[in-house]
DNA sequence: GGGTTATGTGGTTACGTTCCCACAATTGTG
DNA sequence: CACAATTGTGGGAACGTAACCACATAACCC
């Protein structure tokens, strides 16, 4: 690269500087890089290669200002190191990017005034749409009276009609204590999230169709909910078992699915001889550790990329109703499941 | 929420607007909202009121032209599923955030092209600076010739002078090494990335430099290299038990820790009686399977915390030195080393 | 009491782009 | 030959903000 040896560049070229270099108005400049309006072959190309030759790069913040919106959407989750989270937003990265959009993803550590932060810098930003995880209504509220197009992704939350891509929690529950309660499991403790998130919601209804079903009923007492990031949650879920008694446990996600995992493993208990566990969320290690764990498989990364797709559908036309998608989670069998230990 | 039944609110509203609600110019508003400049205390709260009365929010695109550069900070990592690079986007945003800075996360699938693209983006945006885990070495150049800070992490390759935030690779892979020497393994394989990426040559350096201390000649047929993303790789390793024999095996990165286990699984063969293996960077698998993976673990939210104080710092005073923080790995001794098998 | 400073305010311009409009020249159509 | 459509170009006004400058008024000091 032989360049200005002495590296300052301090004013970045325009417009303006690519159309006197190349002895044509600004007008033409403008038509003949954004591809938009009359322009002759020739001179397109001369432009397009006086662009080149001086690196223009065009002035995003000009674009957005003009046309009063810009190609970044805006992506929020509830925890960037959780990696159902990263594979959901590699999807939806890769579908933006074929059609030319960029993505800025931001985490909210699952706090509603995060969120709303985030979403306050997408409106600043004139989004042209924004995909989230949500974790209250207030940010989607904001965003819709604002008239930004809105797809949540894993939770419906909220209040105002949008856009959503969820799986169908209930059947992968139901499915999962299904399996547990045909092993002849009675006795099946519940892990799970305590907000008002449809996905946990689903989750728990599940859980009870499946009893009400195999006219099974209940004990109130094998409900354990959590926040987000409890850190008693290994000593909580000891004390359930001391205290219900659960032959099987169903972890509502792959946080939990861990804890409980280590809090087996650490009373020496034997999967499943002892105790069954199933999980919701097929991540990396349910494979590996010995017996592999039975769990809920979801398509996080196609998650991910429905929610793109439809977030562009409708930034398109923004006419149609809102739509909701369906996607179908399945259940992996492994071996920490197995027959209900006889008392 | 009583806002326009109908929902459409076609125009933003722009300080012009407050500043006419409340009775002032439009430099006073602009004053009294940016907070730089004089304003009487009570014309302050009363547009400070009428700000919020109206939910206005400042229009970002307008204020970046305006003051030539954004606050919305670049990240690229390789791959958005590797849960390293979760780590190290959460500790980045982290520490940005209490700077009031924001973060654009990009994956690159550690390509070339898609790195140069997104720094393109980033130039566009007049981002105030950029961290990523560099894959080549024409991404820094571009933003180094265009004055924009860039800081490396993870990894050095930019052939002009940054700041770059990495761990002791000599060091940690050396410490690895010859705890497996100190084992009796003489035949210890390396599993390695086929790039130039200092990370890994740092890797392969203390590798050979714990051999030449123990006096133990490397047997180069030992050596392996892969593609960041190799289909292959398991075959790979499959040949390379079959045609080297070696006793223990040292992965320099998650992903081919993962698969070099999965291969030994695989093949029945008993960790650490048939063969012992280390691994680098101690993600969450490694202590859940059984026996738990000896591994060289890295503060990996601390990288990107360092990685964003110090572009911070260099955002605020451009004029220094290039500055290398180095950190320092540990190796974590778990069941998968043993000394080697007597033939 | 004239100068300096602190405290406040408003007019105006510039940032870099897009896009509407006006206008030329060329070609086609009755 | 008039009149329209096609092809092509350039002038100039926005978009919403920040910041420079000019200009008030009041307080303060020798």
């Amino acid at each position: 690269m032989s360049v200005d040896p002495l590296g300052n560049e301090p004013q970045p070229i325009t417009l303006a500087d690519i159309a006197r270099e190349a002895g044509t108005s600004q007008s033409t400049a403008s038509r003949a890089l954004s591809g938009r309006g009359y322009v002759a072959r020739d001179v397109r190309e001369r432009l397009l290669e006086t662009a080149d030759r001086l690196g223009y790069v065009p002035d995003a913040s000009a674009q957005t200002l003009k046309q009063k919106t810009s190609r970044i959407v805006g992506v929020v989750v509830s925890d960037l190191d959780n990696p159902f989270y990263g594979g959901l937003a590699a999807g939806v990265e890769q579908t933006l990017r074929e059609a030319d959009y960029r993505m800025m993803l931001v985490g909210d550590n699952s706090e509603n005034a995060e969120e709303t932060a985030a979403v306050r810098t997408f409106i600043s930003m004139r989004t042209p749409g924004v995909i989230l995880t949500p974790v209250g209504s207030d940010a989607t509220t904001l965003l819709h009276h604002r008239g930004v197009p809105v797809v949540e992704v894993d939770r419906r939350i909220a209040t105002v009609p949008c856009d959503a891509v969820v799986i169908d929690n209930v059947r992968g529950a139901r499915e999962a204590v299904e399996h547990l309660l045909a092993l002849g499991h009675r006795r099946i403790a519940l892990l799970g999230v305590a907000t008002d998130w449809t996905s946990d919601a689903g989750r728990v209804e599940g859980y009870r169709e499946a009893h009400a079903t195999a006219g099974v009923p209940v004990d109130e007492s094998l409900l354990l909910r959590f926040p987000f990031h409890d850190p008693t949650a290994g000593r909580r879920i000891g004390d359930l078992l001391d205290r219900a008694a659960p032959t099987a446990i169903f972890a509502a996600n792959n946080l939990l699915a861990e804890q409980a995992w280590r809090v087996l493993r650490a009373r020496g208990l034997a999967l499943p001889a002892d105790i069954s566990l199933v999980g919701f969320d097929d991540v990396q290690w349910t494979d590996m550790v010995s017996p592999g764990i039975t769990t809920v498989a979801q398509p996080t990364i196609e998650l991910g990329r429905r929610a793109a797709a439809l977030l562009i559908r409708r930034i398109h036309e923004p006419g149609s109703l809102a739509a909701l998608e369906l996607l179908q989670p399945h259940l992996v069998v492994r071996g920490s499941t197995g027959p209900a230990p006889r008392p």
